[in-house]
DNA sequence: TGTACATCAGTGAACGCGCGTTCACTGATGTAC
DNA sequence: TGTACATCAGTGAACGCGCGTTCACTGATGTAC
């Protein structure tokens, strides 16, 4: 088994970039090597400069990988209405504990923002394109932002304090100060 | 220059240990080398371990110091009245710009939380101990977490947009947040 | 107060290890005739 | 359709490097007499 078909080292390269997103996610990027991820792909890491430069273009496309896996249904709405109800289900979902629990399948700006901010390359740019979408996605104007913060917050804290029941009081915080945030539309600025 | 009186080593003591809290906030644990720490503080890697058993223990102890640091002055109110100044204080630094850019003497938690969160060792209970701190100077109730969670979202993102001039519209975003979530609070269960 | 000696903060070389990356190699795939 | 050959996805050893940690050493400090 040594050389592919071209139809197999795509599927290499989606193994790779699925695998790569999870990692990041659950351990963030400094602590995952290359080695690390062509493992979980089923590969070895010496083929991985066959489908990618360099590390840093793997922390970039993995992170528009995770970007896309936790926003395109909620971007997929058409219809008003269809936008509402993907706005709300994002909303729920965002603060369930399943959320706060399984961080490699999550929101990758909750994960990897702080480390990502640090950084200076090109996945910081992609990252940057992440919050708009998902600002977007909240609410059209900057009352999006504040509710994007307290949902990043929230699940930050809640991952914190997990262990004890202080994780589930922090979600349940959270989704009354959406509901506050919301129902505060009007007076504030 | 090789052994140092007592009051000396007690002052390499806590320059490492200063250093080690502005570092690991400004590049991250697993970025921030013993050697870097050693460095910052003007000493040499090898006398190190004269001071920290393992550099975990650096981790725990550095964290509670920027803990200190950060929640000090909130605490010190001892009235009813102090506390609401000092809580008020808190809370526009906390979203002003000064501190989005000088990550390295900022919140402990907004820093480092997400790269705690995934570690499981003793600065993960340091941090939880931090968290409930900072839950108390905001508010008694569970509107502190939801406040906090907002605080600390806010930062981050502004933190990752501080190029554009996102980053000001975001902590703009958390102080009007802020604001609402303090004038529906009779309203939320 | 002086002297002899144990202590130990700080130094810098060294340890084993895992990192990101490179490279010679293998052998099935795809192509040219 | 067969045959000869170039391609190249994947392998595993090797590279230089920095990590956390250890250790023999130095010489001023603190102590015992």
């Amino acid at each position: 088994m040594t050389r592919m078909s071209a139809a197999e080292k795509e599927k290499s390269h989606k193994r790779i970039l699925h695998a790569a997103a999870r990692l990041f996610r659950e351990r963030g990027v400094e602590a995952t090597s290359v080695t690390d991820v062509m493992q979980a792909a089923g590969l070895t890491h010496g083929g991985f400069y066959k489908h990618f430069p360099s590390k840093q273009a793997l922390v970039t496309e993995a992170f528009r990988q995770a970007s896309d896996e936790s926003l395109s249904e909620a971007e997929g709405a058409s219809t008003a209405a269809a936008r509402a109800t993907a706005r709300a289900r994002y909303i729920t979902r965002y603060l369930s504990s399943g959320h706060a629990k399984d961080v490699g399948h999550g929101c990758p700006l909750a994960a990897l923002g702080a480390e990502i901010a640090r950084d200076g390359g090109p996945v910081r740019n992609e990252a940057i394109k992440t919050l708009e979408r998902m600002a977007a996605v909240l609410a059209p104007d900057d009352k999006g932002l504040a509710i994007m913060a307290l949902l990043l917050g929230s699940v930050t804290l809640a991952r914190l304090a997990e262990t004890s029941d202080l994780g589930a009081r922090i979600l349940d915080a959270g989704r009354r100060g959406v509901a506050a945030l919301e129902a505060c539309q009007h007076e504030s600025l």
